[in-house]
This record gives structure tokens, C-alpha cells and sequence, in this order.
DNA sequence: CTGGCCATAGGGGCCATCCCCTATTCGCGC
DNA sequence: GCGCGAATAGGGGATGGCCCCTATGGCCAG
């Protein structure tokens, strides 16, 4: 099985692979230390399974996975996600991982995970399990409350301090749409004034605090 | 030279192992998967050297910082930080840390971290530095413009999205009272709104994100 | 082609924020 | 004791955020 190996952190790296190469059925064939590498190589090299942390510079892991399932769909791809972050479990879905693995976990999970994956299963932590269960309760049957690219836009200037003004002159539109964007997202994300929206917007990673 | 590794994630304490143990002076003395763990650790084995990450269960690796400069002070600390995350910078130096290092960088910078350690200098990655610098600046030149218990308590409370009226009445106080402690703050800091605060109140580590 | 979603835009109203003041009471250092 | 900064409290006013509506044009799926 060949694999590729995506993490910034050259730590992390080389523990994935000291993990990995006490299997014998398992090679690397690679590593990568950015989103965009990690994408070109994998879509050059075709390994079996692409490893990728959620958090790298130029492209993301997500970005990363869309891009390698759009050119090489036979890839699996595996997110690993730092500490106890579930909050891009369901954009790694989306975006076609085939598993999620917290790294808190991963001594012990990822194995695992690569085996499901080869076998074609998918594979989720009993954690990002509880995640997935306890959103499709919130969220209702279906309802996906995901925000629009406009309304994700105008959230990302609100958070960096950009009154409604000042936005609708960067964006050349009136401000009343600028404040009905705004309205409608607050709305959707349940939240009450742009502080909470400034909280959320850096835990999306939409910016930097 | 004796080292203590502490992080919760086994993957890390692998990776940091490895790097470690290719260096002939270098020995690892032990290994905790939690703050907790390291500071008794610490204390017991005394260590030259303690590697720490800032974000663990039971401790934090602040926290375990204080206990074992508390208990054990000639134990050395190195904080290791998780992604580009450098709000703990303040927090670490004030703990008596004597490096602060990003994960991001830590295959290059941690031996040379260790190493200016044993000469008993201080180590910052140059992106540390650069916060460093940027936080004195943001400051203002020379003034010395910290803000007030009241003030900080008071921002904390705003970044975590309470109106003026609640935080009145969480600190029983009048909705003056806290207005002017805001205003002050943001003063102070040259901030013109709320959105600023949280992401001044986020990079400081005051709450999180 | 109709219904729904999105992006656009506006009216009107309420209240919070933000900024300019003043003022009193502490405690601390010189 | 005197000055100074911190914490407390208030007045008044301008502006902006937030919420309730309506409405139109474009586009895509059923």
C-alpha cells in the first residue's frame, strides 16, 4: 500500500512514519509540508492513500482534498485533525475524505483508519461518530444551514473590524444588502451580534486573530 | 544533558524522540501525555531540560510551567506550540519558560532551542520575536499602556460576546462603570470597536477562540 | 414554467455602542 | 498631605448595529 504523508510540522511527520513503516505491507512514497504540494504530488503520484492534516499552509487539507478528488478520485484521502478539533469533520466529508482521525488519537486510531480505508470502508473515531450524531440531531433532518459564498464573504470583513460602510464600498454595493448578508448569517449561525460572529469566523479559520 | 517530552499526542513524543535521540548528549529521560504528569515528573527526575506542549489535559503546559519554576526552578522549560499559534508567547515568558517554539518549526528550531538553553540563553523562533516586537509597538513607544485587572476582566467579558448590560450585572456594577473600563481599554490599546477587542482578547490568550 | 434560493436594495424603529465631558472615593508613593 | 491613577458613576449626543418588513431580477431544478 503506498501512501503519502501531508503535515507542516516535520515532528509530526516523522512520527507518522515511524508509525507506518513498522507495517511491512506499507510504503511512503512521500511527504509534503503544504496543501498544494501535498496535491500535486498526489495527483502525480497516485499513492493509495493521502494522509493530510487539516491545517497547512498555501491550501488546507480540505482544499487539498477537493482538488485531489477532482483529478484523482482513486486517491483515499485520511484527515488528520490537530487536538480535539471536530469542527471540520463534516467539510471532510464533504470534500470526500474517506476518514477523520483525531491526531490525540492517532497512535492508535490511525492504523486502524488505513485498514478501513483499504478495505473501502470508511472510518471515523467513536468522537467524530458522536459529532456527526449529535449535528444531524441539531441541525434537523436534512437541514443544512451552511452559509453562501457572499454571506461567508461579507462574515470574513465583519470579523476584521470592517464596518458596514466601509464593506459596501469594498464590495461597490449598497449597505443595506451588506447588512442583510450579515442578518442572514447571524441568523442561520444562531448568533446575536459580530462578536460571536468574530469568534466563529476565526474558528473556520476565515482569519487570523 | 536529560530531557523530559511532554504532549499529549503519542505521534509528537515519537517525533520529538527521534529527533532527539540522534544526538549523542541528548538523553530522553521520560515521556507525559498530560500536564499533570509532567510537572511531577519534572519535580521528581529534575531534568535539565523540560519539553512542553501548551495545549495538554489536566495542565496546560503554562500551568505545568509555573508548578515545576515553582518547585524545581533550575529545570529548564521549552514551550512547543501548536500550528502558528503564538498568543501563549506572553503567558509562556511570564511562566519562567526559557523558549518558546512553534511546531510548525520545530525539526529546525527545537535543537538549536535546546542548545541555546543549555547555554543558559533564551530562545524565540524569529516569528516569535517579530510578535514580540509588533505587541511592543502596539503598545505605544516607551508607555507602558497595560491594561488595568478591571479593564482586562472587562475585555475578556466583552470577547466572549456579553452586552454591557450583563457583564454590569455579572460584576455587579453599573453599566457605566463597565462602558468606561471598555473605553479605557480600547484607548489604550487603539481600538476603535468590539470586533478589534476579541481579536485582540484571542491573540492573548485571554479566551478562546 | 413555476417555485425556491441567492443577491441585490430599501423603509422604519429600537437600542447598544462609542465618544465627549465631570465627579467622588480609594489607596499608594514621595 | 498631595498628587496620581484606578475604580466607581453619571449626562448627553452621534452613529451604527440589529431587527422587523417588502421587493426585484437572475438562475436552476423539478
Amino acid at each position: 500500500m503506498r501512501v503519502l504523508i501531508a503535515d507542516d510540522h516535520g515532528i509530526v511527520r516523522s512520527g507518522i512514519r515511524l508509525l507506518l513503516e513498522r507495517q511491512s505491507d506499507i510504503e511512503v512514497i512521500g511527504e509534503a509540508a503544504d496543501g498544494a504540494e501535498a496535491s500535486s504530488l498526489a495527483i502525480r503520484e497516485r499513492p493509495d492513500l493521502a494522509i493530510l492534516d487539516v491545517k497547512m499552509p498555501k491550501l488546507t487539507g480540505l482544499q487539498a482534498t477537493r482538488e485531489i478528488k477532482r483529478q484523482a478520485p482513486e486517491v483515499s484521502v485520511l484527515i488528520l485533525s490537530m487536538h480535539d478539533d471536530e469542527r471540520y469533520l463534516f467539510e471532510a466529508l464533504k470534500a470526500g475524505a474517506s476518514g477523520y482521525v483525531l491526531k490525540a488519537q492517532a497512535d492508535t486510531d490511525l492504523l486502524a483508519a488505513i485498514r478501513a480505508v483499504e478495505r473501502g470502508e470508511p472510518f471515523l473515531t467513536p468522537e467524530a461518530q458522536r459529532t456527526l450524531i449529535r449535528d444531524v440531531l441539531e441541525r434537523g433532518p436534512g437541514g443544512d444551514e451552511d452559509l453562501t459564498p457572499r454571506e461567508e464573504e461579507i462574515v470574513k470583513l465583519v470579523a476584521e473590524a470592517h464596518t458596514t460602510k466601509q464593506i459596501a464600498e469594498i464590495l461597490h454595493l449598497s449597505e443595506k444588502t451588506v447588512e442583510n448578508h450579515r442578518a442572514n448569517a447571524m441568523r442561520k449561525l444562531g448568533m446575536r451580534d459580530r462578536v460571536e460572529l468574530v469568534r466563529y469566523a476565526i474558528r473556520r479559520g476565515l482569519i487570523e486573530p
